[in-house]
DNA sequence: TATGAATGAGGGTTCATTCAT
DNA sequence: GATGAATGAACCCTCATTCAT
């Protein structure tokens, strides 16, 4: 009964997706939004009941994603292998990282809305671990000096996979050449 | 003579960099930058017609002070230490990298906007110039494969850079790690 | 086994009297009221056309029922006796005296409505009727001063019909004080 | 400086106490209210933050003049001329009695509100208080049997106050007939 | 000149009502 | 005949901007 829906829950995520990248959070309105549907404001809110839920939930459920992803690597391959590996996942996972960074700035207007950012905040060092375990496997096996800070290395290779491919490289190249960068940098053996 | 001004163009460019970077673009409201300058919104429209113009000027002061700083770099020095030159001149512009790169948000109010919108786009490019400038001595020299893309190098060190300093390393410190990384990546020699 | 009954114009109605004492008129929504029947909002649109025709509707019928109610007292009685008949029975009245009192409030949104309202109000009238009959007996019997206003004389049995419980008497108690009040007033005989 | 106040906070009060005497507290809008003051409904929020917090100001200073005025009875009159200033200062309070009524059902949006919503409670009883005084007097007086119930007398005097003059009674007369109806009821001596 | 006052557009949200299965 | 889905108007509130002193 009722009539058929002019958008699913699913329709609603890959809207509030797209939009959240060309607008970023504080740029992010239901108007915005329903356009994008090409439906009312309103109904809207029959999926969600209010933004900062609609967003949050969308968040942790990229979130989840974004884990499960990192988590499926093969730990037994061989440390190039792995980050290869990692790369590539996290190259899927592009504009999620600039999304989740966003978490931090949805206003607590309710204590769901709290208690989901405490989840998601949580869900961030579950991200972090893959990458982690890597950096050091590295150091283990001798690729990485262990003196090295982990956070360090870390941040740089979160941002090093943000480089923008303004060069319009193929993106097996463009992988090979961050891959490239993160273990040797600029410099000419 | 007039009576005094209650605030100069300077404060106003002082409270702007504040403030933008306390709220980001989209935060970033008239009544809160008149409360910073204990002004009444109403003042601020006696300097500029509007929000999107004084944001677009700002940046255009800013964008004309960074291409100086990096400019005035004496490209006469090896190599490394050229490097480590330009590194900590781009620390010191390290906001206003996330700023500028606010510019392509403004919206287009006017044609001033978007004039000025591009006149900045152009000063982008003369920034890179030391950059690319340093790259290119690189490659000449050796340091550098001159098979290596010049856009993926400079968006890796532009990047690099902005590396959040979670750690808390001390800023010496700091900068050298990231000149480390740019040359080497993590691998260990 | 067969479904779950729908709801009856009873159901509505009762329903209807229940959330419009709970809430008051601007209260009132369509929502709520569809929740207490466990039907959904359109389903109550098969019964009447709009919110305003339904409220009009349930208080012509509660006036209908108090009309009669109130004309089935026995006229023969002594005026005493007839007094506290009317009041017993108006004490059953109660909030529909409250929920009266809005009709004035419902917005003439079509003609319907706005004949309605007068429906309503001439049957105020009827309302009245037995009270006024009770007075006029006062009258005759000599228990009222003749001279006194009809008027007011029905706007004080209403008002003190509708003094709050707070002292929390017995029903039968708090009926007797206050028909004492009426006849008496706060004096000391 | 500044240009001229299209209205005073008198004017906002003004405006405040005819709109919710006319809708109720639920039909209260600030679309309402910025019609009948010819002004645009932002320009309030320059004077009150919030709907609530105006109500519930506007309430607090209505309290505070009702609580002044009946404080301000002389205590050393007889007790049928203590009664009849009494009368003739609730009448001046008349839709006030209604009003403060509402002050319940306004929603706790901020602490202030519940704060000042508390204020409000305690100076009901302030405002019961000459009353109270009053039937006491009344009891030691012999007027009124000590055996009666304060809040039913209460509650029957404010109600009677609030019958409504369909009559169309002089003001004089109608208070006096109030007070007839209020010591001795409808019976003839 | 700088200001306080006022405004209109737009944001989030709710609600009566309609639509289409 | 009842439902779930959708809508548009209206509500409260904020903000960039203009007005008039």
């Amino acid at each position: 009964m009722g009539r058929d829906k002019k958008f699913s829950t699913h329709d609603l995520w890959q809207a509030t997706h797209e939009l959240i990248v060309e607008t970023g959070y504080q740029g992010f309105t239901m108007s915005l939004l329903a356009a994008k549907l090409h439906v009312s404001r309103a109904a809207i809110y029959k999926h969600y009941p209010n933004k900062e839920e609609l967003l949050i939930d969308f968040m942790v459920e990229k979130m989840r994603y974004s884990v499960t992803l990192l988590s499926e690597i093969d730990f037994t391959q061989s440390f190039e292998h792995q980050l290869r590996d990692l790369l590539e996942r996290m190259f899927q996972l592009k504009d999620l990282h600039q999304i989740l960074g966003m978490a931090s700035t949805i206003e607590d207007v309710s204590p769901v809305i709290t208690e989901k950012k405490q989840v998601l905040s949580a869900m961030h060092h579950e991200l972090y671990a893959p990458l982690n375990q890597l950096i050091t496997k590295g150091k283990e096996q001798g690729f990485i000096d262990p003196a090295r800070n982990n956070f360090l290395l870390l941040g740089f290779i979160f941002q090093t996979i943000d480089i923008p491919n303004h060069a319009g490289l193929p993106l097996d190249t463009f992988i090979a050449e961050i891959q490239a960068l993160i273990l040797h940098g600029i410099s000419n053996k």
